[in-house]
DNA sequence: TTTGCAACTTGATCCAGATCAACTCATCTC
DNA sequence: GAGATGAGTTGATCTGGATCAAGTTGCAAA
Protein backbone atom coordinates (compact mmCIF):
# COMPACT_ATOMS: atom_id res chain seq x y z
CA UNK A 1 0.00 0.00 0.00
CA UNK A 2 1.25 3.63 -1.20
CA UNK A 3 2.56 5.84 1.70
CA UNK A 4 0.96 8.82 3.31
CA UNK A 5 1.85 11.86 4.63
CA UNK A 6 1.22 10.93 7.98
CA UNK A 7 3.35 7.86 7.85
CA UNK A 8 6.26 10.12 7.03
CA UNK A 9 5.74 13.25 8.66
CA UNK A 10 7.90 14.26 11.69
CA UNK A 11 6.86 14.98 14.97
CA UNK A 12 8.24 17.91 16.76
CA UNK A 13 9.64 19.63 14.18
CA UNK A 14 11.97 22.65 15.47
CA UNK A 15 9.73 26.12 15.51
CA UNK A 16 9.71 27.53 12.05
CA UNK A 17 9.58 24.25 10.75
CA UNK A 18 6.49 23.33 10.45
CA UNK A 19 6.59 21.91 6.93
CA UNK A 20 10.09 20.04 6.41
CA UNK A 21 11.92 22.38 3.86
CA UNK A 22 11.70 19.79 0.88
CA UNK A 23 8.38 19.36 0.84
CA UNK A 24 7.39 23.27 1.35
CA UNK A 25 4.56 24.70 -1.15
CA UNK A 26 4.57 21.28 -3.24
CA UNK A 27 1.00 20.86 -5.35
CA UNK A 28 -0.49 17.50 -3.62
CA UNK A 29 0.39 15.44 -7.20
CA UNK A 30 4.36 16.02 -6.66
CA UNK A 31 4.19 15.34 -3.28
CA UNK A 32 2.39 12.04 -3.73
CA UNK A 33 4.55 11.23 -7.21
CA UNK A 34 7.42 11.87 -4.74
CA UNK A 35 6.13 9.60 -2.14
CA UNK A 36 5.14 7.06 -4.24
CA UNK A 37 8.50 6.34 -5.60
CA UNK A 38 9.92 6.29 -2.60
CA UNK A 39 10.68 3.46 0.66
CA UNK A 40 10.46 4.01 4.32
CA UNK A 41 13.11 2.01 6.67
CA UNK A 42 14.31 1.77 9.40
CA UNK A 43 18.30 1.73 10.52
CA UNK A 44 20.37 0.94 13.77
CA UNK A 45 22.80 3.55 14.68
CA UNK A 46 26.01 3.50 13.41
CA UNK A 47 24.86 2.01 10.18
CA UNK A 48 26.85 3.29 7.04
CA UNK A 49 23.93 4.71 4.74
CA UNK A 50 26.60 5.85 2.42
CA UNK A 51 30.25 5.32 1.59
CA UNK A 52 33.09 8.01 0.20
CA UNK A 53 32.79 6.84 -3.60
CA UNK A 54 29.46 5.26 -3.42
CA UNK A 55 27.12 6.37 -6.46
CA UNK A 56 24.07 8.27 -4.88
CA UNK A 57 20.85 6.50 -4.74
CA UNK A 58 18.89 8.28 -3.08
CA UNK A 59 17.55 11.62 -0.96
CA UNK A 60 17.43 10.42 2.41
CA UNK A 61 14.89 12.10 4.32
CA UNK A 62 14.66 11.65 8.11
CA UNK A 63 11.15 11.15 9.81
CA UNK A 64 12.89 9.57 13.21
CA UNK A 65 16.03 9.77 14.80
CA UNK A 66 19.77 11.58 13.71
CA UNK A 67 22.26 11.15 11.23
CA UNK A 68 25.19 12.33 10.48
CA UNK A 69 27.47 12.83 7.43
CA UNK A 70 30.97 13.33 7.29
CA UNK A 71 34.60 12.97 5.50
CA UNK A 72 37.31 10.49 6.27
CA UNK A 73 40.89 10.05 5.20
CA UNK A 74 42.90 7.31 4.98
CA UNK A 75 43.96 6.80 8.57
CA UNK A 76 40.41 6.96 9.69
CA UNK A 77 40.19 9.90 11.35
CA UNK A 78 36.79 11.77 10.16
CA UNK A 79 35.06 15.16 10.07
CA UNK A 80 31.80 15.81 10.74
CA UNK A 81 29.86 17.87 8.21
CA UNK A 82 26.33 17.92 8.82
CA UNK A 83 24.05 16.64 12.04
CA UNK A 84 20.95 16.08 10.77
CA UNK A 85 17.50 15.99 12.80
CA UNK A 86 13.73 15.25 12.01
CA UNK A 87 12.71 17.21 8.79
CA UNK A 88 15.46 17.60 7.47
CA UNK A 89 17.75 15.70 4.12
CA UNK A 90 20.56 14.69 2.97
CA UNK A 91 22.42 13.84 0.09
CA UNK A 92 20.13 16.33 -1.96
CA UNK A 93 23.24 18.45 -2.52
CA UNK A 94 25.10 15.20 -3.37
CA UNK A 95 22.38 14.79 -6.25
CA UNK A 96 23.80 17.60 -8.69
CA UNK A 97 27.36 17.37 -8.08
CA UNK A 98 28.62 15.04 -10.95
CA UNK A 99 30.53 12.15 -9.55
CA UNK A 100 30.54 9.95 -6.67
CA UNK A 101 29.48 10.79 -3.37
CA UNK A 102 32.18 13.09 -1.56
CA UNK A 103 30.81 12.01 1.83
CA UNK A 104 29.72 9.24 3.72
CA UNK A 105 26.59 9.26 5.81
CA UNK A 106 25.88 7.18 8.92
CA UNK A 107 23.14 6.98 11.71
CA UNK A 108 23.74 8.86 14.58
CA UNK A 109 21.09 7.55 16.40
CA UNK A 110 18.44 4.38 15.49
CA UNK A 111 16.30 6.39 12.79
CA UNK A 112 13.53 6.01 10.22
CA UNK A 113 14.16 7.57 6.71
CA UNK A 114 12.34 8.18 3.79
CA UNK A 115 14.14 6.95 0.86
CA UNK A 116 13.85 8.77 -2.44
CA UNK A 117 15.33 7.60 -5.22
CA UNK A 118 17.97 10.13 -6.89
CA UNK A 119 16.20 9.47 -10.45
CA UNK A 120 13.04 10.55 -9.22
CA UNK A 121 14.59 14.20 -7.72
CA UNK A 122 16.13 14.63 -10.61
CA UNK A 123 13.57 14.02 -12.73
CA UNK A 124 10.87 16.51 -10.80
CA UNK A 125 13.11 19.04 -10.61
CA UNK A 126 12.93 19.38 -14.56
CA UNK A 127 8.59 19.28 -13.91
CA UNK A 128 8.10 21.29 -10.81
CA UNK A 129 9.79 24.33 -10.53
CA UNK A 130 8.73 24.64 -6.96
CA UNK A 131 10.50 21.60 -6.06
CA UNK A 132 13.55 23.00 -7.67
CA UNK A 133 13.20 26.44 -5.45
CA UNK A 134 13.19 24.15 -2.66
CA UNK A 135 15.91 22.03 -3.39
CA UNK A 136 17.94 25.31 -3.83
CA UNK A 137 16.69 26.58 -0.85
CA UNK A 138 17.89 24.01 0.86
CA UNK A 139 21.55 23.23 -0.71
CA UNK A 140 21.78 26.69 0.00
CA UNK A 141 21.20 26.71 3.42
CA UNK A 142 23.64 23.96 3.55
CA UNK A 143 26.19 25.80 2.17
CA UNK A 144 26.08 28.79 4.33
CA UNK A 145 26.21 26.65 7.49
CA UNK A 146 29.60 25.15 5.46
CA UNK A 147 30.35 29.06 5.46
CA UNK A 148 30.52 29.17 8.81
CA UNK A 149 32.02 25.97 9.61
CA UNK A 150 34.70 27.60 7.26
CA UNK A 151 35.30 30.60 8.91
CA UNK A 152 34.81 29.45 12.57
CA UNK A 153 37.67 27.27 11.76
CA UNK A 154 39.91 29.59 10.71
CA UNK A 155 38.97 32.74 13.22
CA UNK A 156 37.28 31.30 16.13
CA UNK A 157 38.29 29.73 19.32
CA UNK A 158 36.39 26.42 20.66
CA UNK A 159 34.86 28.29 23.23
CA UNK A 160 33.71 30.84 20.60
CA UNK A 161 32.42 27.91 18.60
CA UNK A 162 30.47 26.30 20.85
CA UNK A 163 28.97 29.39 22.58
CA UNK A 164 27.83 30.08 18.76
CA UNK A 165 26.29 26.63 18.40
CA UNK A 166 24.94 26.60 21.63
CA UNK A 167 23.01 30.23 20.40
CA UNK A 168 21.74 28.78 17.91
CA UNK A 169 20.17 25.87 19.49
CA UNK A 170 18.88 28.51 22.06
CA UNK A 171 17.40 30.45 19.22
CA UNK A 172 15.57 27.48 17.55
CA UNK A 173 14.37 26.96 20.66
CA UNK A 174 12.73 30.15 21.41
CA UNK A 175 14.31 32.64 22.82
CA UNK A 176 12.06 32.50 26.36
CA UNK A 177 13.12 28.89 27.22
CA UNK A 178 16.20 29.38 29.26
CA UNK A 179 17.36 25.38 28.78
CA UNK A 180 17.80 22.99 26.25
CA UNK A 181 19.01 19.56 25.25
CA UNK A 182 21.97 18.83 23.04
CA UNK A 183 20.22 16.93 20.08
CA UNK A 184 23.57 14.94 19.13
CA UNK A 185 26.37 13.26 21.56
CA UNK A 186 28.77 15.62 22.60
CA UNK A 187 31.50 13.75 20.88
CA UNK A 188 29.68 13.97 17.66
CA UNK A 189 28.95 17.57 18.07
CA UNK A 190 32.77 17.80 19.47
CA UNK A 191 33.46 16.42 16.00
CA UNK A 192 31.25 18.77 14.00
CA UNK A 193 32.66 21.90 15.99
CA UNK A 194 36.44 21.27 14.68
CA UNK A 195 37.74 19.76 18.40
CA UNK A 196 38.44 16.51 20.45
CA UNK A 197 36.50 15.84 23.22
CA UNK A 198 38.53 16.47 25.71
CA UNK A 199 38.86 19.98 23.97
CA UNK A 200 35.08 20.51 23.68
CA UNK A 201 34.48 19.03 27.88
CA UNK A 202 37.11 21.75 29.02
CA UNK A 203 35.25 24.44 27.16
CA UNK A 204 32.05 23.08 28.64
CA UNK A 205 34.09 24.40 32.00
CA UNK A 206 34.81 27.20 30.41
CA UNK A 207 31.44 28.39 29.32
CA UNK A 208 30.54 27.27 33.16
CA UNK A 209 31.60 30.52 34.85
CA UNK A 210 30.20 32.73 32.04
CA UNK A 211 26.67 31.21 33.35
CA UNK A 212 25.68 28.20 31.63
CA UNK A 213 25.35 24.71 32.98
CA UNK A 214 24.46 21.77 32.19
CA UNK A 215 23.70 18.31 33.13
CA UNK A 216 22.32 15.52 31.92
CA UNK A 217 23.21 16.54 27.93
CA UNK A 218 20.12 19.62 29.59
CA UNK A 219 21.94 22.92 28.99
CA UNK A 220 20.90 25.97 31.16
CA UNK A 221 21.26 29.43 30.79
CA UNK A 222 21.30 31.89 34.07
CA UNK A 223 19.53 34.64 31.55
CA UNK A 224 19.06 34.98 27.63
CA UNK A 225 21.65 37.25 27.37
CA UNK A 226 24.41 35.13 28.70
CA UNK A 227 25.05 33.60 25.05
CA UNK A 228 24.84 36.93 23.59
CA UNK A 229 28.79 37.46 23.37
CA UNK A 230 29.12 34.89 20.60
CA UNK A 231 26.26 36.58 18.58
CA UNK A 232 27.07 37.37 15.00
CA UNK A 233 25.00 39.56 11.90
CA UNK A 234 24.20 36.18 10.77
CA UNK A 235 22.40 34.80 14.06
CA UNK A 236 21.51 38.71 15.46
CA UNK A 237 19.16 37.72 12.12
CA UNK A 238 17.34 35.42 13.62
CA UNK A 239 17.06 36.98 16.78
CA UNK A 240 15.09 39.47 15.30
CA UNK A 241 12.28 36.95 14.34
CA UNK A 242 11.62 37.17 18.87
CA UNK A 243 10.61 40.03 20.87
CA UNK A 244 13.02 42.90 20.68
CA UNK A 245 13.37 46.21 22.62
CA UNK A 246 15.01 44.87 25.88
CA UNK A 247 18.25 43.70 24.68
CA UNK A 248 20.98 45.39 27.33
CA UNK A 249 23.95 43.40 26.39
CA UNK A 250 23.85 42.48 23.14
CA UNK A 251 27.08 44.03 21.57
CA UNK A 252 25.70 43.85 17.97
CA UNK A 253 22.26 45.26 18.33
CA UNK A 254 23.11 47.75 20.95
CA UNK A 255 21.77 50.93 18.61
CA UNK A 256 18.75 49.60 17.42
CA UNK A 257 17.82 47.96 21.37
CA UNK A 258 17.15 44.60 19.39
CA UNK A 259 17.39 41.71 21.88
CA UNK A 260 19.91 39.58 22.34
CA UNK B 1 21.99 49.05 -27.04
CA UNK B 2 21.00 45.63 -25.35
CA UNK B 3 24.44 43.61 -24.83
CA UNK B 4 25.19 40.67 -26.56
CA UNK B 5 26.67 37.04 -26.16
CA UNK B 6 29.87 38.36 -27.65
CA UNK B 7 30.14 41.42 -24.93
CA UNK B 8 30.06 39.29 -21.98
CA UNK B 9 31.21 35.96 -23.32
CA UNK B 10 34.96 35.23 -21.28
CA UNK B 11 37.79 34.22 -22.87
CA UNK B 12 40.58 31.71 -22.55
CA UNK B 13 37.45 29.62 -20.23
CA UNK B 14 39.42 26.42 -18.54
CA UNK B 15 39.24 23.20 -20.13
CA UNK B 16 35.67 21.18 -19.68
CA UNK B 17 34.05 24.55 -19.65
CA UNK B 18 33.36 26.16 -22.52
CA UNK B 19 30.14 27.33 -21.91
CA UNK B 20 29.76 28.99 -18.22
CA UNK B 21 28.01 26.72 -15.75
CA UNK B 22 25.35 29.36 -15.38
CA UNK B 23 25.01 29.64 -19.32
CA UNK B 24 24.60 25.88 -20.16
CA UNK B 25 21.76 24.64 -22.17
CA UNK B 26 19.88 27.66 -22.00
CA UNK B 27 17.30 28.89 -24.48
CA UNK B 28 18.19 32.32 -26.70
CA UNK B 29 15.23 33.79 -25.06
CA UNK B 30 16.03 33.29 -21.60
CA UNK B 31 19.74 33.97 -22.49
CA UNK B 32 18.23 37.51 -23.81
CA UNK B 33 16.23 37.74 -21.29
CA UNK B 34 19.33 37.67 -18.42
CA UNK B 35 21.35 40.11 -19.94
CA UNK B 36 18.74 42.74 -20.89
CA UNK B 37 18.15 42.81 -17.25
CA UNK B 38 21.70 43.32 -16.29
CA UNK B 39 24.76 45.89 -16.43
CA UNK B 40 28.25 45.25 -17.63
CA UNK B 41 30.71 47.02 -15.52
CA UNK B 42 34.53 47.44 -14.52
CA UNK B 43 35.63 47.34 -11.38
CA UNK B 44 39.30 48.11 -9.81
CA UNK B 45 41.24 45.58 -7.48
CA UNK B 46 40.24 45.75 -4.19
CA UNK B 47 36.84 47.23 -4.58
CA UNK B 48 34.21 45.89 -2.04
CA UNK B 49 31.11 45.02 -4.13
CA UNK B 50 28.96 43.37 -1.09
CA UNK B 51 29.57 43.57 2.03
CA UNK B 52 28.66 41.26 4.92
CA UNK B 53 25.46 41.98 5.82
CA UNK B 54 24.38 43.97 2.67
CA UNK B 55 20.87 42.88 1.09
CA UNK B 56 22.11 41.00 -1.92
CA UNK B 57 21.13 42.94 -5.19
CA UNK B 58 23.02 41.24 -7.85
CA UNK B 59 24.42 38.13 -9.25
CA UNK B 60 27.89 38.99 -10.27
CA UNK B 61 29.28 36.70 -13.03
CA UNK B 62 33.01 37.22 -14.24
CA UNK B 63 34.06 38.40 -17.53
CA UNK B 64 37.95 39.45 -17.13
CA UNK B 65 39.74 39.68 -13.69
CA UNK B 66 39.56 37.46 -10.55
CA UNK B 67 36.96 38.10 -7.37
CA UNK B 68 36.97 36.68 -3.97
CA UNK B 69 34.14 35.96 -1.52
CA UNK B 70 35.23 36.39 1.98
CA UNK B 71 34.25 36.51 5.88
CA UNK B 72 35.51 38.51 8.64
CA UNK B 73 35.26 39.33 12.18
CA UNK B 74 35.37 42.08 14.11
CA UNK B 75 39.02 42.25 14.22
CA UNK B 76 39.42 42.45 10.71
CA UNK B 77 40.64 39.33 10.00
CA UNK B 78 39.43 37.68 7.07
CA UNK B 79 38.26 33.98 5.91
CA UNK B 80 38.52 33.75 1.85
CA UNK B 81 36.00 31.44 0.55
CA UNK B 82 35.97 31.68 -2.73
CA UNK B 83 38.34 32.78 -5.18
CA UNK B 84 36.74 32.80 -8.87
CA UNK B 85 38.38 33.45 -12.55
CA UNK B 86 36.44 34.50 -15.03
CA UNK B 87 33.04 32.13 -16.31
CA UNK B 88 32.72 32.02 -12.87
CA UNK B 89 29.68 33.56 -10.82
CA UNK B 90 29.16 34.82 -7.08
CA UNK B 91 26.05 35.68 -4.77
CA UNK B 92 24.41 32.76 -6.87
CA UNK B 93 24.06 30.64 -3.55
CA UNK B 94 23.39 33.78 -1.31
CA UNK B 95 20.45 35.00 -3.07
CA UNK B 96 18.59 31.49 -1.78
CA UNK B 97 19.26 32.05 1.27
CA UNK B 98 16.86 33.92 3.52
CA UNK B 99 18.12 37.43 5.11
CA UNK B 100 21.30 39.46 4.35
CA UNK B 101 24.52 38.62 3.23
CA UNK B 102 26.72 36.37 5.22
CA UNK B 103 29.79 37.24 2.89
CA UNK B 104 31.77 40.07 1.60
CA UNK B 105 32.43 40.04 -2.25
CA UNK B 106 35.64 41.95 -2.95
CA UNK B 107 38.04 42.38 -6.67
CA UNK B 108 40.89 40.37 -6.48
CA UNK B 109 42.26 42.01 -9.75
CA UNK B 110 41.12 44.33 -12.03
CA UNK B 111 37.41 43.15 -13.12
CA UNK B 112 34.63 43.10 -15.23
CA UNK B 113 31.56 41.80 -13.95
CA UNK B 114 28.04 41.13 -15.70
CA UNK B 115 25.71 42.34 -12.86
CA UNK B 116 22.42 40.49 -13.04
CA UNK B 117 19.99 41.59 -10.63
CA UNK B 118 18.29 39.14 -7.75
CA UNK B 119 14.98 39.56 -8.82
CA UNK B 120 15.36 38.52 -12.57
CA UNK B 121 17.35 35.47 -11.31
CA UNK B 122 14.71 34.35 -9.12
CA UNK B 123 11.98 35.24 -11.90
CA UNK B 124 14.09 33.11 -14.06
CA UNK B 125 14.25 30.12 -11.98
CA UNK B 126 10.57 29.86 -11.61
CA UNK B 127 9.77 29.83 -15.01
CA UNK B 128 12.83 27.96 -16.42
CA UNK B 129 13.60 24.34 -15.21
CA UNK B 130 17.19 24.33 -16.79
CA UNK B 131 17.91 27.62 -15.45
CA UNK B 132 17.17 26.36 -11.96
CA UNK B 133 19.20 23.29 -12.45
CA UNK B 134 22.12 25.00 -13.48
CA UNK B 135 22.12 27.38 -10.22
CA UNK B 136 21.30 23.81 -8.41
CA UNK B 137 24.49 22.29 -10.31
CA UNK B 138 26.76 25.19 -9.01
CA UNK B 139 25.61 25.79 -5.94
CA UNK B 140 26.31 21.90 -5.29
CA UNK B 141 29.42 22.27 -6.89
CA UNK B 142 30.58 25.00 -4.53
CA UNK B 143 29.05 23.01 -1.35
CA UNK B 144 31.67 19.99 -2.96
CA UNK B 145 34.51 22.69 -2.52
CA UNK B 146 33.21 24.36 0.90
CA UNK B 147 33.14 20.53 2.47
CA UNK B 148 36.90 20.20 0.99
CA UNK B 149 37.95 22.79 2.79
CA UNK B 150 36.06 22.04 5.83
CA UNK B 151 37.91 18.37 6.46
CA UNK B 152 41.12 20.07 4.72
CA UNK B 153 41.39 22.61 7.79
CA UNK B 154 40.85 19.47 10.23
CA UNK B 155 42.74 16.73 8.85
CA UNK B 156 45.29 17.80 6.63
CA UNK B 157 48.49 19.73 7.18
CA UNK B 158 49.46 22.81 4.82
CA UNK B 159 51.63 20.35 2.37
CA UNK B 160 48.45 18.72 1.82
CA UNK B 161 46.34 21.48 1.11
CA UNK B 162 48.51 23.00 -1.09
CA UNK B 163 49.55 20.09 -2.60
CA UNK B 164 45.81 19.15 -3.43
CA UNK B 165 45.59 22.47 -4.91
CA UNK B 166 47.98 22.44 -7.18
CA UNK B 167 46.90 18.92 -8.29
CA UNK B 168 43.38 20.26 -8.78
CA UNK B 169 45.20 23.58 -10.95
CA UNK B 170 47.28 20.92 -12.82
CA UNK B 171 44.62 18.79 -13.71
CA UNK B 172 42.17 21.52 -14.60
CA UNK B 173 45.16 22.94 -17.03
CA UNK B 174 45.49 19.45 -18.90
CA UNK B 175 47.35 16.69 -17.52
CA UNK B 176 49.86 16.72 -19.82
CA UNK B 177 50.83 20.07 -19.16
CA UNK B 178 53.79 20.38 -16.63
CA UNK B 179 53.58 23.69 -15.93
CA UNK B 180 50.76 26.57 -14.75
CA UNK B 181 50.37 29.99 -13.21
CA UNK B 182 49.12 30.67 -9.96
CA UNK B 183 45.92 32.56 -10.70
CA UNK B 184 45.97 34.56 -7.95
CA UNK B 185 48.01 36.26 -5.52
CA UNK B 186 50.25 34.20 -3.46
CA UNK B 187 48.87 35.36 -0.14
CA UNK B 188 45.27 35.01 -1.30
CA UNK B 189 45.62 31.34 -1.96
CA UNK B 190 47.32 31.45 1.74
CA UNK B 191 44.53 32.86 3.04
CA UNK B 192 41.77 30.74 1.00
CA UNK B 193 44.01 26.97 2.72
CA UNK B 194 43.57 28.16 5.74
CA UNK B 195 47.07 29.42 6.54
CA UNK B 196 49.77 32.51 6.81
CA UNK B 197 51.69 34.04 3.55
CA UNK B 198 54.56 32.56 5.54
CA UNK B 199 53.40 29.16 6.31
CA UNK B 200 52.96 29.28 2.59
CA UNK B 201 55.87 30.40 1.70
CA UNK B 202 57.53 28.14 3.83
CA UNK B 203 55.39 25.12 2.74
CA UNK B 204 56.06 26.09 -1.07
CA UNK B 205 59.62 25.08 0.18
CA UNK B 206 58.75 21.80 1.35
CA UNK B 207 57.05 20.65 -2.14
CA UNK B 208 60.22 22.02 -3.53
CA UNK B 209 62.26 19.07 -2.00
CA UNK B 210 59.41 16.86 -3.76
CA UNK B 211 59.61 18.35 -7.69
CA UNK B 212 57.66 21.31 -8.01
CA UNK B 213 59.97 23.92 -8.42
CA UNK B 214 58.49 27.77 -8.85
CA UNK B 215 59.30 31.02 -10.83
CA UNK B 216 57.50 34.07 -11.11
CA UNK B 217 54.04 32.85 -9.92
CA UNK B 218 54.64 29.57 -11.96
CA UNK B 219 54.46 25.84 -10.82
CA UNK B 220 56.63 23.91 -12.92
CA UNK B 221 56.51 19.76 -11.95
CA UNK B 222 59.27 17.24 -12.39
CA UNK B 223 56.83 14.68 -14.35
CA UNK B 224 52.91 14.22 -14.21
CA UNK B 225 53.22 12.16 -11.23
CA UNK B 226 54.78 14.61 -8.50
CA UNK B 227 51.35 15.22 -7.38
CA UNK B 228 49.77 11.78 -6.52
CA UNK B 229 50.51 12.10 -2.82
CA UNK B 230 47.93 14.55 -3.03
CA UNK B 231 45.39 13.00 -4.84
CA UNK B 232 42.13 11.92 -2.96
CA UNK B 233 39.05 9.69 -4.81
CA UNK B 234 37.12 13.28 -5.97
CA UNK B 235 40.20 14.42 -7.42
CA UNK B 236 40.98 11.04 -9.06
CA UNK B 237 37.55 11.02 -11.18
CA UNK B 238 38.90 14.41 -12.78
CA UNK B 239 41.87 12.53 -13.61
CA UNK B 240 40.09 9.73 -15.26
CA UNK B 241 39.19 12.17 -17.86
CA UNK B 242 42.02 12.21 -18.88
CA UNK B 243 44.35 9.47 -20.91
CA UNK B 244 44.90 6.36 -18.72
CA UNK B 245 46.74 3.09 -18.43
CA UNK B 246 50.04 4.65 -17.42
CA UNK B 247 49.93 5.67 -13.87
CA UNK B 248 52.96 3.98 -11.96
CA UNK B 249 52.80 5.69 -8.82
CA UNK B 250 49.16 6.92 -8.09
CA UNK B 251 48.95 5.13 -5.16
CA UNK B 252 44.84 5.19 -5.32
CA UNK B 253 44.20 4.19 -8.71
CA UNK B 254 47.27 1.51 -8.76
CA UNK B 255 45.12 -1.42 -8.84
CA UNK B 256 43.27 0.13 -12.04
CA UNK B 257 46.42 1.38 -13.74
CA UNK B 258 44.98 4.73 -14.15
CA UNK B 259 46.98 7.81 -14.71
CA UNK B 260 47.89 10.34 -11.47
C1' DT C 1 26.15 -8.52 41.62
C1' DT C 2 29.93 -8.43 38.61
C1' DT C 3 31.99 -7.40 34.41
C1' DG C 4 32.69 -4.93 30.29
C1' DC C 5 32.30 -1.29 27.43
C1' DA C 6 31.51 3.37 25.78
C1' DA C 7 31.16 8.17 26.78
C1' DC C 8 33.17 11.48 29.08
C1' DT C 9 36.51 14.01 32.23
C1' DT C 10 40.91 15.51 34.00
C1' DG C 11 45.83 16.13 34.04
C1' DA C 12 50.57 16.37 31.85
C1' DT C 13 53.13 16.99 27.80
C1' DC C 14 54.13 18.25 23.14
C1' DC C 15 54.35 20.41 18.67
C1' DA C 16 52.59 22.51 14.22
C1' DG C 17 51.70 26.55 12.78
C1' DA C 18 50.85 31.46 14.29
C1' DT C 19 53.04 35.49 15.50
C1' DC C 20 56.54 38.92 15.66
C1' DA C 21 60.35 41.01 13.52
C1' DA C 22 63.81 41.93 10.20
C1' DC C 23 64.99 41.88 5.63
C1' DT C 24 64.83 41.49 0.20
C1' DC C 25 63.08 42.76 -3.99
C1' DA C 26 60.21 44.79 -7.45
C1' DT C 27 57.40 48.52 -8.81
C1' DC C 28 55.80 53.10 -8.59
C1' DT C 29 56.04 58.13 -7.74
C1' DC C 30 57.93 62.51 -7.52
C1' DG D 1 67.66 58.22 -8.44
C1' DA D 2 65.78 58.70 -3.69
C1' DG D 3 62.08 57.27 -1.26
C1' DA D 4 57.81 54.91 -0.46
C1' DT D 5 54.87 50.99 -0.74
C1' DG D 6 53.54 46.25 -0.87
C1' DA D 7 54.39 41.30 -1.71
C1' DG D 8 57.04 37.88 -0.31
C1' DT D 9 60.81 35.46 2.37
C1' DT D 10 63.38 33.95 6.38
C1' DG D 11 64.43 33.38 11.22
C1' DA D 12 63.27 33.17 16.30
C1' DT D 13 59.84 32.55 19.57
C1' DC D 14 55.39 31.42 21.54
C1' DT D 15 51.09 29.05 22.40
C1' DG D 16 46.44 26.84 21.80
C1' DG D 17 44.74 22.84 21.23
C1' DA D 18 46.09 17.95 20.09
C1' DT D 19 47.79 13.96 22.00
C1' DC D 20 48.72 10.63 25.43
C1' DA D 21 47.44 8.59 29.64
C1' DA D 22 44.80 7.63 33.63
C1' DG D 23 40.81 8.03 35.82
C1' DT D 24 35.30 8.48 36.19
C1' DT D 25 30.59 7.36 35.47
C1' DG D 26 26.69 5.03 33.68
C1' DC D 27 24.52 1.43 31.64
C1' DA D 28 23.74 -3.14 29.72
C1' DA D 29 24.73 -7.84 29.40
C1' DA D 30 26.15 -12.13 31.87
Amino acid sequence: MPLTKSDIWPTGLARNNSVPKIFYNLSEETFQKLLNHSILQNYPQGRLLVQQGDRPQYLYFIVEGTVKTLRQDDNGREVTLRLLRPGETCMEAVIFMDGDSPIAVQVASDAKLLLIPVEIIRKTVLSDTQFANNLLNIVSYHYKNAMHQIDAMHIKNPAQRLGYYFLLKHLENGHDNLEFTLPFQKSAIANYLGMTPETFSRTLQKLKQQGISFEDNTIKMRDAYVLCNYCDSDAESLCHNSEKDDCFSCPIGKNQGNKG
